[in-house]
DNA sequence: TCAGAAATACTCTAACTGAGAACAACGCCG
DNA sequence: CGGCGTTGTTCTCAGTTAGAGTATTTCTGA
């Protein structure tokens, strides 16, 4: 299905005229997020460059269409570049679950120029300390609480009310990515890729609270997800010891094939919440 | 929070180095749904321009970055370009619903040259045939049974089977719009935005069968919806006339002011489906 | 050895589900 | 005009799932 030809090409620089355009820059900007002693956490780079030096930001960058210093051409997808900014400002790896969560274009997003951000999410288990590179002064493991977000509706337009102000648009970003966390973890096991390969149905419950900020009864998530075909297998194993304040030793779980699961885990329906 | 200036300028521009890059478009690609005769369908242009001259494609076209005659900046969001594209190219307004989908950037999706697209998804209700415009030789909606696609896993990289097969990656996004909406159904009251002002019980059941593509039993689809709280209200008035085959008047309802329905609306677990 | 803690199991009631039947109101046609 | 098929609406019933609370088991630490 070649159909590319100097014809077409010609039709096509025809039509496109580029002086008459103005240049368009394609970003990518992860919400990278994590459990740190049992508080849900998002990865933000501090900006070394205008604008907005000094702030915080979601780690990201241009997408390269660019030639090397060898001259060769690279050409790397959004997935792809998505995870080498992060890798590069913050040397975190999104090796658990990346996806992408919404474009922003904005005209007036970015003071410099006209640049359209795809924005993705990635979650990450058990990540070291970042250590900041690129255009990165500094990069940290920041509690979402500690953001004081207001809500995904409220934060759209006026980014964080207290605590530390985000750059760009990119409070909005985050509520967006926390609330595609909080919902996808409701009808599929993706609370799976904030642990480990194997974790006890507790562990399970941490994750359900701290990304819901809510509690959860145990008795009844232990139920549910055990009930859910194909969320959890058992390995037969259990812990090496129960917990530092006592406790039954538990049963050890790997995740399950499933992609869906059916009855899904609903979260309350009452508002309140966020910690 | 004016943060741009002529120091900030120079910075990005050092660092951007524009003799670097090769240039990236931007596009908007719309997959805009209706019922046409109890028959879910999809608004599709044919291409008059290489490639994939003679296509169907889904309408669309790039951002305006760009200047107009007069020299003026033009300057859009990307749902605005979105809807402007799709009225220029078909005379359809996506007055009942737009909502982005996602963005596709694959290196090699566009033979001309870097082309990332921004794909929505929009509803119409009770549309017009549409009027082609622009680079589109015909525009027609198109049941989308006769696309004959695969499921959305394996459209992916092979596109459309049988049937006419679409420009680009352009069944790929169909795939993942009509999940998209498959989905929805379950949890918004999107429905209703298929439906004009005032509808029955039936035209909403109607709609869920043709987008999920099954049957829904009508006496428990009946309490179901009428069970959501601030899904449908009731106006009081019934239909002037029974069906064309007898039949009780039925009741007329108003979209409510629910966002999300609860409890959902979930489709039969059972795989089969797609008409 | 005991108190507290955590994992797991159980109980109860309320709510919701799918399937089917029943009832109500209409158009059509003889 | 009166039965009949059609469509809208309500009801019944049994099976499943939900939230809340409690009980039991098996740990740790004092």
């Amino acid at each position: 299905m070649s159909i590319t030809g100097p014809d077409e090409e010609r039709e096509f620089l025809a039509a496109y005229r580029p002086e008459d355009y103005h240049p368009v820059a394609v970003t990518v900007d992860t919400v990278a997020l994590t459990l740190r002693g049992g508080a849900l956490s998002v990865l933000l780079i501090r900006r070394a460059m205008p604008p907005f030096a000094g702030f915080w930001a979601l780690p990201g960058g241009f997408v390269r269409t660019d030639k090397t210093a060898s001259g060769h051409l690279v050409e790397e997808d959004l997935d792809e570049a998505a995870m080498r900014e992060l890798t590069e400002e913050t040397g975190i790896l999104a090796d658990s679950h990346l996806e992408q969560l919404a474009t922003y274009g904005d005209p007036t997003r970015d003071p410099r120029m006209r640049v359209i951000t795809v924005a993705y999410l990635a979650l990450v288990v058990d990540p070291p300390d970042p250590v900041s590179g690129g255009d990165a002064a500094d990069a940290a493991w920041t509690p979402v609480a500690e953001l004081n977000l207001a809500t995904a509706d409220a934060a759209a337009g006026a980014g964080a009310r207290r605590g530390r102000p985000l750059a760009f648009d990119h409070a909005r970003i985050l509520a967006d990515g926390l609330e595609r966390a909080r919902a996808k973890l409701e009808y599929t096991p993706l609370a799976t890729a904030f642990l480990g390969p194997e974790f006890t149905i507790a562990e399970l419950r941490a994750v359900y609270e701290a990304v819901w900020g809510r509690r959860v009864h145990p008795g009844n998530f232990h139920r549910k997800v055990l009930s859910v075909p194909g969320f959890v297998v058992e390995t037969g194993q259990v812990t090496e010891r129960g917990g530092p304040r006592g406790g039954r030793r538990a049963q050890l779980y790997r995740a399950g094939d499933a992609r869906l699961l059916h009855p899904a885990l609903l979260r309350p329906a009452g508002e309140g919440a966020e910690q």
